[in-house]
DNA sequence: CCCGGTATCCAAAGCGCTTTGAAAACGATT
DNA sequence: AATCGTTTTCAAAGCGCTTTGGATACCGGG
């Protein structure tokens, strides 16, 4: 069924059947009601395509997926971000869609994106620092929000990221208040925006405390189980070992825990250990009191979030572009307690 | 850009153009030649959705995400298997589309996406058993293809999912010969048709053991850490409790690990685990030796594999549905080990 | 009774592409 | 030189929608 037909079968016009349906004025109320009856009972909905091509509008909201090991780490978040995200636009009629490429082209298909039309405006995931793609989508004219920031872009550009800094700084401040003085940072890639956030607020946190900071306790790398476990093993058999442990995910958390645990300590005891947790639907930090001690801030609802500053942007496109920041909260679990005494 | 400026420029007809980038015989190599340098200095791409509105095809593969809760199992592996799937979309040109929707709404959405001729395409996930939306896509014709399968249904309909009775049945044979006798599953859900196989085979492996089957012993909900933690904890504090367990995904198996651990007990030693292995980028099974003895099955090759599927099946509409089993590995990790003599 | 305004409706153009059916150009053949 | 078969190109229709610029019908006020 398509509009011509249904025009015909109510002996209208497609424009009056259009307008009928798209809740122009200029169309009296008996009609409207007569042509959205025939529209339920014939199942019409217009052809995406076709209206996309005469609006100029996909109604989709791109979204690119690099191939690199680079940022698998979105992985682990990505489906709870989506679920968010998407449940904001399928409220404003706009689709999500995917396209994987080989990162070495990734600026490519913001270019084919655009001439082709294929969507109105793009999410930007995992922002390194300087990331060149915000000057790349702001030169090519394609409205775009980045999930996080991207430290040393000047121009502006529209995002919505956790205050790592801040709840990293907080975190940090929690276990040298707990007496902790070798504090060790388990983070993401150095060249992701947000490692570098965390970093520095966890530095802060250690310099207002007079406590140096020690490379030797910073590893970083994709925030696996794996990479967890590795670096816990290795900072645990180092002399003087740090006694309280930062991780940058649940994930990560997991095998910084299992670490622990192998080598015969007791996390919360021998080892504090606050991660960030993103409240993952499958991954929840424990049901009642929390497992880790953490800094929780719902990507699911950053997904939300963002979806909606979005669909404004691009409602009012020469709004300046909306800069969300949002707080985590540091919950304090069973991973964490004072400082053991040294031996 | 578009085709009729871009053939104004070069003095030829959008026909001509059109083919000349197309790949249509009928036009000369040389003028093939110009036209496509021109497309190139240009950086012209044809509009998506005109191109689609001419040939009537959308180069879109839909996905649904209910919103229920029923459904977040599919969460944690989603990214990776989109990771697969879209890899060879992208190569056939295809994109991904996702769309979330209330699950009651779900048959509306496969509807909405035919009369809009939004997809060519759909991919069904975390098939049921006797899964409805299956006979409802075939009514519809909607091409589509299950990762999973559906017991109880007939018609016929392309799927591409794991040998998981099978690997289950293998898991508790190995079980069994490590000379453990009460054996638990910590399964999926109950209505979701891989639950069903897996304890099926789970089953199977018991009686040709001649050990009963123990209700008590078997447990199923959404495959959350917490689930796996809570009933390893609840298990083992049944008088005669396991002395191994059967995990159904990396995420429960984390959860029996802290359970297990919290306990007082060690994994391997006083109670086996063998865990279903997803192959997650983010959540290896340990790098060199494997933590969990698994059956290891790569969501992300399956999306491959199902991707490749669903493009022949759009490409040979009348071919038999495709249906290809994936076997999975049994890999054998620390996890597990001979049943301890009874105290 | 005529006129201007308002409320309804419509024909047709246009969005950017593909594709049909036909024309033009070109050698090769008689 | 006329004819035929290819090769190459083109004009125009059509995909299903929105939207512009009228047209028509109807109303009350002068």
């Amino acid at each position: 069924m398509n509009l011509k037909r249904l025009a015909e079968e109510l002996g209208l016009s497609q424009t009056t059947v259009s307008r009928a349906l798209n809740g122009y004025p200029e169309v009296s109320e008996a009609t409207r009601k007569r042509v959205e009856e025939a529209a339920r009972r014939y199942n019409y909905r217009p052809n995406s395509r076709a209206k996309g091509l005469a609006t100029g509008r996909a109604m989709v909201i791109g979204q690119v997926i690099p191939t690199s090991v680079q940022h698998e780490m979105v992985n682990p978040i990505f489906g709870d971000f989506v679920a968010g995200a998407s449940q904001t636009f399928s409220r404003y009629g706009y689709d999500m869609m995917f396209s994987r490429v080989p990162d070495v082209d990734e600026s490519d298909i913001y270019r084919e994106y655009r001439a082709r039309g294929a969507v109105d405006a793009v999410i930007l995931q995992g922002p390194l620092v300087n990331d060149q793609r915000i000057p790349l989508l702001n030169r090519i004219g394609l409205p775009f929000i980045v999930h996080g920031r991207s430290t040393g872009i000047t121009e502006p550009y529209a995002f919505v990221d956790v205050n790592n800094t801040r709840a990293f700084q907080h975190a940090t401040e929690f276990l040298v208040h707990l007496g902790h003085r070798r504090i060790a940072l388990i983070n993401g890639l150095e060249g992701m925006d947000f490692a570098q956030r965390r970093r520095a607020g966890y530095e802060a946190a250690l310099k207002a405390a007079g406590i140096p900071v020690d490379p030797a306790l910073m590893r970083s790398d994709e925030m696996t189980e794996y990479f967890g476990y590795r670096e816990t093993r290795a900072l645990l058999a180092q002399e003087d070992p740090p006694t309280a442990i930062m991780a940058a995910s649940m994930i990560a958390a997991l095998g910084v825990r299992r670490a622990i645990e192998e080598t015969g300590l007791t996390m919360g005891r021998d080892v504090s250990v606050i991660t960030h947790d993103d409240d993952l639907s499958y991954l929840k930090n424990g049901q009642d009191v929390p497992i880790f001690t953490a800094i929780r801030s719902s990507v699911r609802k950053a997904g939300e979030i963002l979806a909606q500053c979005l669909v404004d942007q691009i409602n009012a496109p020469d709004a300046p572009p909306e800069q969300r920041m949002l707080e985590a909260d540091l919950l304090v679990g069973r991973s964490t307690g004072p400082a053991p005494q040294r031996t």
